[in-house]
DNA sequence: TATCATCATGCTGTTTTTTGCAATAATTTA
DNA sequence: TAAATTATTGCAAAAAACAGCATGATGATA
């Protein structure tokens, strides 16, 4: 048998069934596992496929971009930046929608070890690509516009856990009147997400500094640490300062 | 034998298999190893074929797309387009994860109402652009290879609910042995996934017909309707024309 | 017809590639 | 942490590719 035709029949293999196994294609083609072996890592190269421990996987399981524009990315990056130093080897953390905490996921270093926990589809998918991170999605029904789980089953699930820390987004806040949102489901939701976490940590770009809504989410004094993009002595994180609150 | 016989000798039986080995040139046309080397090697350079360590394959066996696309996409698309039509106005449907049930979920006209559970992140993803679908994504642990939550705890949130229809997918099927898997937790699901639907749709290409593997799921009587890409009345379903199973 | 150039073919020896095996290291899994 | 599985590395045998050369056929030309 030509290795063409073992390659081509490998291929075969992974598109139809999404992976395989090393000692599946000696026995199959009838060749040492090393030639396997061989077969797979050539074609790796060639990115073919992608070899993993004892065999290999589909590409298209691999490759997810969101890739649309956000806006003030480099703000969110840089709080996103600050965030990823919180995170400890072996913790166990929630993240929540929203695109600066995608952006959270998106920099978890890859050798990190985590379990996490997230409501957003957008995270959950992101988080896909960071092998040494534990993904647990909180079900229940999905927002279309925040592409999160929201209702009482989401609820639910979160009174079932504690996480060292959550990771959250909030649509506004006031050093005086606290996080706030324009949506009911969504307080309720939060409330559950800060109530699930031994401390909350919110994510936060200046642009939504004194800013308020209908729905009040909680105290400031209810999250441990805000994180802006700005300088923690700047002078516009002043209303915060005289609070319990750390700054990042 | 002159040489533009041997050429077209070669480029026939490479037509005819795909493939054809140095040796074998040599003995049947009466040459020796080399002439039967340069031969090829000419024919390459023509771009009639391809030479291969070993011998020769053919153009079109070595022309294939990797990756980002999915693998065998019409037919998907074909399987996807008769699953929509089973799907009625207010209907309560589950859909798996895989290619073919994306597919499916892609082609979910946007007026038609359904509430849609799933397992799958990509399927929720996709779902979210239906304005009429209320999606309801079954958390868990999400596994990374196949995009969607498994474990005890979607097996359990399946314990607690009954669709009209699900539309599942199979890593295999045969005909006696039913459905199997590559991966144990994934049997765990589609098991759950089976009871938790009044109808289960299998969606399956041609390509999967007749494979097995480890794991059992079910058997084929478990499954209402199976849709291939094929007419139904197609030589290669007769191993499973006479079940219960319908074919579409 | 004789001579020469060209080309196809097969042979020889050398180099490269492929493959399986064994020993060791790294990794997963229980 | 220990046991089992998988990777890696080096090595050797077999197969194939390659380069160079000799032979013989062909065909053009003097």
């Amino acid at each position: 048998m030509l290795k063409e035709e073992r390659h081509q029949a490998i291929l075969n293999e992974v598109e139809l069934h999404n992976r395989v196994l090393l000692t599946d294609i000696a026995e199959i083609l009838g060749v040492s596992i090393d030639t396997a072996r061989r077969d797979v890592k050539e074609l790796d190269e060639e990115n073919k496929l992608r070899k993993v421990h004892g065999g290999a996987i589909s590409l298209s399981f691999t490759n997810y971009s969101p890739g649309h524009n956000i806006y003030a990315l480099p703000q969110k990056t840089k709080i996103a930046e600050k965030a990823v130093k919180l995170l400890k080897d072996g913790g166990v953390i929630l993240i929540d929608g929203g695109t600066t905490c995608l952006e959270l996921a998106r920099l978890i270093p890859l050798k990190l070890k985590l379990t996490c926990f997230t409501l957003s589809l957008p995270v959950a998918m992101e988080l896909l690509s960071k092998p040494n991170v534990e993904v647990i999605f909180l079900g229940g029904v999905i927002s279309k516009e925040a592409q999160i789980a929201i209702g009482a089953n989401a609820v639910h699930h979160l009174s079932e856990i504690k996480v060292d820390y959550s990771f959250i987004g909030t649509g506004y806040v006031d050093a005086v009147y606290g996080l706030t949102e324009f949506d009911w489901d969504i307080v309720q939701l939060k409330k559950a997400v800060i109530k699930a976490s031994k401390k909350a940590i919110l994510l936060c770009i200046s642009e939504k500094l004194n800013s308020q809504h209908r729905y009040k989410t909680c105290d400031l004094n209810e999250i441990h640490t805000l994180i802006t993009e700005l300088d923690p002595e700047d002078i516009m994180l002043k209303p915060f300062r005289n609070q319990q609150i750390h700054l990042l």
